[in-house]
DNA sequence: CTGACTTTGTGCGCGCGTTCACAAGCGCGT
DNA sequence: ACGCGCTTGTGAACGCGCGCACAAAGTCAG
């Protein structure tokens, strides 16, 4: 063990190891965030692993290991400070200053988003509103103006987060505008498979598909109560 | 009280292994349904793994690995039969007789799934809407009539799913009037850690977590690039 | 009818993630 | 000062899912 010492030469002065963080763990973090924006609310300085795994919803093993992930020191027979774990999650994630997001496509879910307060919380809040149909640019929407798709390269700055709330014949050809204007994560709510280049960061969020897999689920416990019902 | 006879009922006819799939196959059926039906329009009869799985954006192996889990077959040297395999994956997902699906919450993000289309399409719609603001009563969106929360167990029938897009400090409360009604499947969309007593499906959205997953990275990459450029 | 090509279905090995269980470390009471 | 109890950090085993590669099976041409 004690890879510090191996990852002085491969990281540097840092003395983290960046490298090594599962996607899993990264996965987590956020929820590992907000249950501390919490406690910190409420007062407490520190936290065991196992009160933070239970406010997070998982299981305090597996929130320690994360935690190790990432180098960050709890006290042993204390916990962890809540405060210093915030801002070590905080940097982790890359929160530390506020990260630039464009929305493109301002159409039911696009005004969701705009008006979503979840995100100006937790140091993420979109920047530009973007839409590919003249009507809408000029309109204000959440104190921001929409902007027309082809003014895109001058609202992205490096480190821009796209988010892709179009209808799904249009996402393709607005993901290929992103790219082209050095977007480098994109966040995809089209229900459609989108393709990128190599070095792009691709998550896709498909409402249906959730659904359709609670319906699953639902089936299949009706099946097997009826089956129950039956013996 | 005879045992033969009930497994004859129940699993005799269908010669299905229906308790075998797996989670995460599951969660990609809803994908390969997408592909089907777009290749169904394209006039396609039959279909490769290779060409589906191009289309669902995923391996060709996984996606006869996965298709071979709910014993659905296809023809060697042809392929699949478009049609068959849609009503394969649809009755598994039991997408067959329409699921009632009831969102709870008509702010941002509930008026934007009650508008989204991309449900209605695929078998699921929403049913009805409900709020706890009286003010919001009545209020037609997309088509239907915003109810009071206390009207649920009204509205619930069995096998209904409900999604949550309240504001995270009612979320809770909705839960469980939802599993007090006797909901079993629920969408989530607030953000916050729900708990919901065993046999409940509980899945979640969180939006800013999606954003905050590519801010790792994206803080990631140019930590990288940093590194690079200095070496 | 036969042979060759195409495509499915699957057995196997590998890597990741999760969980258990415990040693090491730290504070606190005495 | 010193041991006691609490909590962290981590080694090890387990299980799941993924990808490769190939045998089985069916089609099509001649």
């Amino acid at each position: 063990m004690d890879p510090s010492r191996l990852a002085n030469g491969a990281l540097g002065a840092s003395g983290r190891r960046r490298a090594n963080v599962p996607e899993a763990t990264v996965a987590r973090l956020p929820l590992y965030l907000r249950a501390l924006h919490v406690l910190a609310e409420d007062g407490h300085q520190t936290v065991s692993s196992e009160a933070l795994a239970e406010a997070a919803g998982v299981g305090s093993a597996k929130l320690r290991k994360d935690l190790s992930h990432l180098g960050s020191y709890g006290t042993r027979g204390v916990g962890y400070d809540v405060t210093n774990l915030v801002e070590q999650i905080s940097a982790e994630l890359g929160l530390e200053h506020r990260c630039s997001v464009v929305l493109v496509g301002v159409g039911n879910l696009g005004r969701a988003l705009a008006g979503y307060g979840g995100f100006a919380s937790r140091g993420l809040a979109i920047d530009a509103l973007l839409d590919a149909d003249r009507g809408r640019v000029g309109e204000v929407i959440a104190g921001l103006t929409v902007q027309h798709v082809e003014d895109l390269p001058q609202v992205v700055s490096t480190g821009s987060i796209g988010v892709i709330a179009t209808p799904a014949p249009a996402a393709q050809e607005v993901c290929d505008l992103l790219v082209a204007a050095g977007v480098t994560s994109i966040l995809n709510f089209a229900p459609i498979v989108l393709t990128v280049p190599e070095g792009v960061d691709l998550r896709k969020v498909d409402l249906s598909v959730e659904l359709q897999i609670l319906s699953f689920h639902e089936h299949r416990k009706a099946a097997l109560t009826a089956a129950g019902a039956t013996a």
